[in-house]
DNA sequence: TTAACATATGAACAACTATTCATATGTACA
DNA sequence: TGTACATATGAATAGTTGTTCATATGTTAA
């Protein structure tokens, strides 16, 4: 493997950290094909408005997903096919 | 995105979890190129034997890394090139 | 402007986790 | 068998984190 250094190795287990909660990955998966406001996420996940406004928040300043309004609503999606290419690489391990 | 179930994700969040954390990380690029006995990655990383034995403990539950014993020491190395694919996925979103 | 709706945010709490310390287990060699 | 070396493990602790609750901010339409 290349050459990583040190602060890189903390950035990427900070990146994984992100990716390493089942909340967060429900609202990457819900987000995967579509743009979806705040109220509809909480909803279909069965949580509080607010549990997922942080989530979003969390996610968003990872550069993971982004976000426009749209009248009332924020309207979120995935912020580019890498979140897909690491999801679908850890599903290849999950799924042995 | 192809359809995945509840339980699919929320193995995957268990799994990035396991990246999620710098001192696993740094452990799983030290054992990417060839494999290594516990006290000498904890020596290069400045850490405890007992701290990384534990990490290692977690990282083999995982299925990450794979050991075989050498006379007194137990040689640890990556289980298998997902994990290299893993971690060179999330680097290129770490790299931008 | 006011009311209703949609989202964001701060503080507090409970649950989880990484490290430390002490010690146990296992191996090699004299 | 006894000693030194290498690793594993359990308990305790300090630090981190996800959710809740209450409330603030921002938007739309009457």
């Amino acid at each position: 493997m290349r050459k990583i250094d040190e602060n890189e190795l903390f950035d990427l287990a900070e990146l994984f950290k992100v990716f390493g909660d089942s909340t967060r990955i429900r609202i990457l998966y819900k987000l995967s094909d579509k743009e979806i406001c705040v109220q509809e996420i909480a909803d279909s996940l069965g949580m509080t408005q607010s549990a997922i406004s942080h989530q979003l928040k969390i996610l968003k300043q990872s550069k993971l997903i982004k976000s426009r309004r749209d009248g009332k609503s924020i309207l979120y999606s995935l912020a580019d096919d890498h979140v897909r290419s690491i999801i679908n690489q850890g599903l290849e391990h999950v799924e042995e």
